[in-house]
RNA sequence: GCAGCCGUAGCUCAGUUGGAUAGAGUAUUGGCCUCCGAAGCCAAGGGUCGCGCGUUCGAGUCGCGCCGGCUGCACCA
């Protein structure tokens, strides 16, 4: 189920690729007109691919286990074995063959995995938080799903372009006028930080951005006893939308606040985008085209008290897509047709992603449909990455209600937790306030990362800043490990694994220098060895599933497997003084430097960086 | 009520277009630091893959029906 245009060729590293297709020729040989379907077994003890013979035994008339054995005795590819394993057929590269293979893709010239330029244009749009709310565990959500996915996409050859679609218009600007207007304005009217904060408020929140939160609270607390507030808010935003200077003034002025709160995150984040700008206010001047557009092709209908809707009942949506409110106001559904309009006439995209919550699901179905009414041209492009909902033990977050977990705290806490672990093992750690920033936000990042995205999360502490196990600092401490060594081994060894200058937040790719494969590989055909090297070449086909699912699931998998394989093989075979043979030191550390690379790069693609010393 | 998503080990979760003996982590128990980092490694126990029927050579995976949970169902986003 791909989308159109999604192709990553050649996403194996080089050599892997050579023997695929060596195998295949030689099953299509023996198999004239089957189809050949290679997997990846589920160890490397069975061999490097492997060949189910279900179909095309059934198609001969044979038994599959006879066929992998006849299949077997019959087919030949230089530098592996093919054997039968019940009904599979499997390749088996000889332990020589197999660490040149993947020592070459691994330290070669083209990052490990990734795909060259191939003009597919995708736009991740992501993050997208509102105006004057603060950031919960919640937005890391699609903040950081959304930079793996810009991040991925870019590595495998497509041009990305990353869009914050900044909640910066609508209803709850309206909210937050009218909040302001009542009891701001003569209490504090410039959101002083010095303004006399309740005591419960710790001093780090208070900031001119926690005043419009509370303003934004106190309102939704307020209209529950009298209703005409909501009616005070949608006048608001309807003066704004129409004009008014006072509105205006206000909306520029409280965007400047959250702004510089939020770009304080994401550099913290290492998350960019290439468009900041292009909110939702950014598209107002292009709503009322829209409309007319919608009109123009004959799917504009009144709806409900003087509201006009977009009908979706011949397409199996029973709920009609509201496109104007019956005050003549716009709504989000409007300003995310004329964005994806804007975005076709802008970037000629491919695909759009769009990384929103599951909540939203029915909102981009209503969207796609009315986009493919307008014009066919978007079928198949248009894409919305749902994501689970983070909840609280006892149930749903709320803004409004104010029981809500704060993004910072969450990351200041692992932080705070990862410090007292350096302290106790590691207290001279050079860089240490640095290293504990790398691990605190790589544990919760990989987690957010780990599962399924389309499962809520339930919060707890211990759950999301875990240490320990399946996290990132497990990866981040094979890393440090093997820096560890090669730091140890002398010679350029370790600079080897340090990239050639440091890789920046819109850029893919982590720049490694060529290096030098050593031409005795004898040194890796331990079996520890070999299994690293088999979860090495897992990889490339993690990042293919992680494009194409939208979810950096595998990928995270995938780099414990690496991590993991590493252990096995720092734990059985001796690196630096390996049976003192400087040939069997020399492969050993050179599959060192290769796994470091992995390592870093693929935490890389999923915002985490990797420190050398923990 | 209608629609969508989810039910896999005590807990949290993986499971690659349907395919090899259903795997990790955690927790529990027992081992491993005079040697490259113990944030680690090794081992053990732990399963009716919610229930049933069906399709198939083959179902955790696909279809239908139940049961349980979550989400959504026009003037918030």
């Amino acid at each position: 189920m791909e989308a159109p245009g999604f192709r990553f060729k050649d996403c194996h590293g080089a050599g892997m690729e050579r023997m695929k297709l060596a195998f295949t020729k030689a099953l299509a040989g023996a198999l004239p007109g089957q189809e050949i379907v290679l997997e990846r077994p589920r160890s490397g003890e069975m061999g490097d691919l492997a060949f189910p013979c279900f179909k095309a035994a059934k198609a001969l008339g044979q038994n599959p286990a006879q066929l992998a054995k006849d299949l077997a005795a019959k087919l030949a590819v230089d530098g592996a074995e093919v054997v039968a394993a019940g009904p599979y057929l499997n390749l088996k590269l000889q332990p020589a063959v197999r660490a040149r293979v993947l020592l070459e893709a691994l330290l070669g010239d083209r990052p490990y995995g990734s795909a060259e330029p191939h003009g597919e244009t995708v736009i991740v749009e992501y993050s997208s938080p509102n105006i004057a709310k603060l950031f919960t565990i919640g937005h890391l959500r699609s903040t950081m799903i959304g930079h793996a996915q810009a991040q991925v996409n870019k590595y495998l050859g497509c041009n990305v372009i990353r869009l914050n679609h900044l909640g910066d218009w609508g209803t709850q600007f309206g909210t937050l006028l009218a909040a302001y207007k009542h009891w701001a304005e003569a209490e504090n009217p410039a959101l002083e930080q010095d303004f006399p904060w309740a005591e419960e408020i710790p001093a780090k929140l208070r900031s001119p951005l926690y005043r419009l939160f509370q303003l934004y609270v106190r309102f939704h607390a307020a209209e529950e006893e009298d209703p005409a507030l909501r009616e005070e808010a949608r006048d608001w935003f309807r003066r704004l939308e129409e004009g008014d200077p006072e509105a205006r003034r206000l909306w520029s002025w409280f965007r400047e606040i959250s702004l510089q709160t939020f770009n304080r995150i994401y550099e913290r984040l290492g998350v960019a985008f290439d468009h900041l700008e292009m909110g939702e206010a950014f598209y107002q001047d292009r709503l009322a085209p829209t409309l007319k557009r919608l009109e123009d092709a004959g799917i504009l209908a009144e709806g409900q008290n003087g509201a006009r809707i977009v009908d979706l009942e011949d397409v199996g949506i029973a709920t009609p897509c509201l496109v104007q409110k019956g005050d003549g106001a716009s709504i989000y559904a409007t300003r995310d047709i004329a964005a994806a309009l804007y975005r076709q006439e802008a970037f000629a995209f491919d695909r759009c992603i769009y990384v929103v919550g599951a909540d939203q699901i029915l909102h981009f179905q209503q969207i796609f449909a009315v986009m493919n009414k307008l014009d066919p041209w978007f079928a198949g492009r248009m894409i919305h990455t749902p994501f689970g909902m983070v909840n609280l033990p006892e149930g749903k977050m709320s803004t409004r209600k104010g029981n809500v977990i704060f993004l910072e705290d969450v990351l200041d806490e692992a932080v705070v937790r990862v410090t007292a672990i350096i302290d106790e093992k590691n207290p001279d750690l050079p860089g240490k306030a640095r290293v504990a920033e790398m691990l605190g936000l790589g544990a919760v990042v990989f987690f957010n990362a780990l599962n399924d995205r389309v499962k809520p999360i339930t919060f707890t502490w211990d759950r999301v800043i875990a240490l320990d196990g399946d996290t990132g600092p497990y990866v981040q401490y094979a890393h440090a490990r093997i820096l560890s060594v090669l730091r140890k081994a002398g010679g350029d060894w370790a600079e080897r694994a340090r990239p050639t200058a440091e890789p920046t937040p819109a850029a893919a790719v982590v720049p490694y220098g060529a290096t030098l494969i050593p031409s005795d590989l004898a040194g890796l055909e331990d079996g520890p060895a070999q299994a690293l090297l088999f979860e090495l070449a897992g990889l490339p086909d993690a990042l293919r599933t992680m494009a194409r699912e939208n979810m950096a699931t595998a990928l995270a998998r995938q780099l414990l497997a690496v991590a993991k394989a590493f252990s096995g093989f720092y734990t059985n075979c001796p690196i630096l003084w390996a049976e003192n043979s400087d040939a069997v030191r020399d492969a050993r550390l050179a599959l060192c430097v290769a796994t470091a690379r992995a390592l870093r790069q693929g935490l890389f693609l999923m915002g985490i960086q990797a420190p050398e010393e923990m």
